[in-house]
DNA sequence: GAAACCAAATCGTCATACTTTTATGCCCAG
DNA sequence: CTGGGCATAAAAGTATGACGATTTGGTTTC
């Protein structure tokens, strides 16, 4: 998942000082003065500044430098962007984003898992959902929130759609975050729990709309409590 | 926004072979060889390698080379790569699932729209549904589909929502590659084209609900035709 | 036959030199 | 004083040779 070598530590150091803000938009940093400030060589400082580019967090100019790009035209799908994102100053700014997001895929992809999902998806994702009952009985946090970024992945990827199976990370960046950051309950509501179950149990049965239905509630759910912890 | 200098041109020829299939998952290149097939310096060939691997296409290991990574670990929201995709042999699976993403973004974006377009957005949409009326009429799918691609693009700007309005390339990748190919009636559906300007009146009046289900049938439509086109 | 070791292949990094582009400021003409 | 072109230098872009690090796979040895 993470970029190696020499060149990931530099994208470790530079990603996120422009995702917090801290180098703001603008900003032009040079090439040598990278080179100096880590101590590697020019290959290294270029490749690293190739993939920020990539990104487009940054844009390299002749005669200019390498310019910090405005936050719109960031790519804010990229996964390793988004981690920066949520580690940074626009934490609840990305949250509210991605929830918006979710509550227009999950429960599409809810829907089509209904139809799509194989014999062993299904499987899976009821073995989750009992799963996640014993846990958050055990306030077990952290296999709580593994097996509920499981769950999320699982409903995705059964929707047979390629674009949806791709959110699977995104998704569980936002999971993560939140808990890491401590924006939702304690203890997780038995009410959503009931409501994995409750799509578990449409996607065993095949039944699109429930299956939707109850998924749309999980993400509206979710993000009313976000709301909730940052007023 | 394409890649520019020597990377570039390695890029615009990898990209699309993997793309395309023509490099087959598993496939291994050759630092080496790359630089002598094109002419170019290591410097180079390395760069454009990393900006593949950040694509997550290929993987570079010691050893053993530059290593074509499975489909399913491709980053299928880099637009480079729906751009390939759709040149090359999964052009109808990417429409397919590019089809089911905006079914599942546009309308809620719409419903977004409703309430937090700014008034010269709504002044601009209103304008473009009167523009995508005379230009069907008048047959000119070059100007139809740019007033096409501008619509959709400002109803997923005016959503307010970053992520929402990061997808405005993709589809408008989309409405590119279908004009492109074929892969619509040669004339625009009238029915579409008022659709559009549902969508325009519901978002002047603020009419969230009307919105989102005019955007519906819209991409419904399309994903309908697609389906016929395709078989 | 298994474990340890060795060798070759290939990417990864460095240092340096040269090329290309382009922002900036100077100078001259109007 | 103003505007346009031209020279200069600054910075990224490219090329190249050398060396380092790692991994694979075979070979030797017990």
């Amino acid at each position: 998942m993470e970029i190696q070598g020499l060149p990931g530590r530099l994208l470790a150091e530079l990603g996120p000082a422009i995702a917090s803000g801290e180098l703001p938009e603008g900003a032009v940093l040079r090439a040598e003065e990278l080179e100096e400030r880590f101590g590697v060589s020019r290959t290294v400082v270029r490749e690293a500044v190739r993939i920020l580019e990539g990104m487009r967090l940054v844009a390299s100019r002749r005669r200019v430098g390498i310019t910090v790009q405005p936050k719109a035209d960031w790519d804010v799908f990229d996964p390793m962007v988004i981690r920066w994102r949520l580690a940074g100053a626009d934490r609840s700014a990305q949250l509210r984003s991605l929830g918006s997001l979710r509550l227009a895929v999950e429960p599409a992809a809810a829907a089509l898992a209904a139809r799509h999902a194989t014999d062993d998806e299904r499987r899976r994702l009821s073995a989750l959902a009992v799963e996640l009952t014993m846990t958050a009985r055990a306030a077990d946090l952290e296999t709580f929130l593994q097996h509920d970024i499981d769950f999320h992945a699982i409903v995705l990827r059964a929707s047979r759609n390629e674009m949806f199976a791709h959110l699977k990370d995104t998704v569980g960046a936002v999971l993560t975050g939140r808990t890491e950051y401590h924006l939702m309950p304690h203890q997780p509501e038995p009410y959503a729990i009931r409501l994995h179950r409750e799509v578990a149990e449409a996607v065993c049965a095949g039944d699109a709309e429930r299956a939707e239905q109850a998924m749309r509630t999980i993400v509206e759910g979710a993000l009313a409590e976000l709301n909730e912890q940052l007023g």
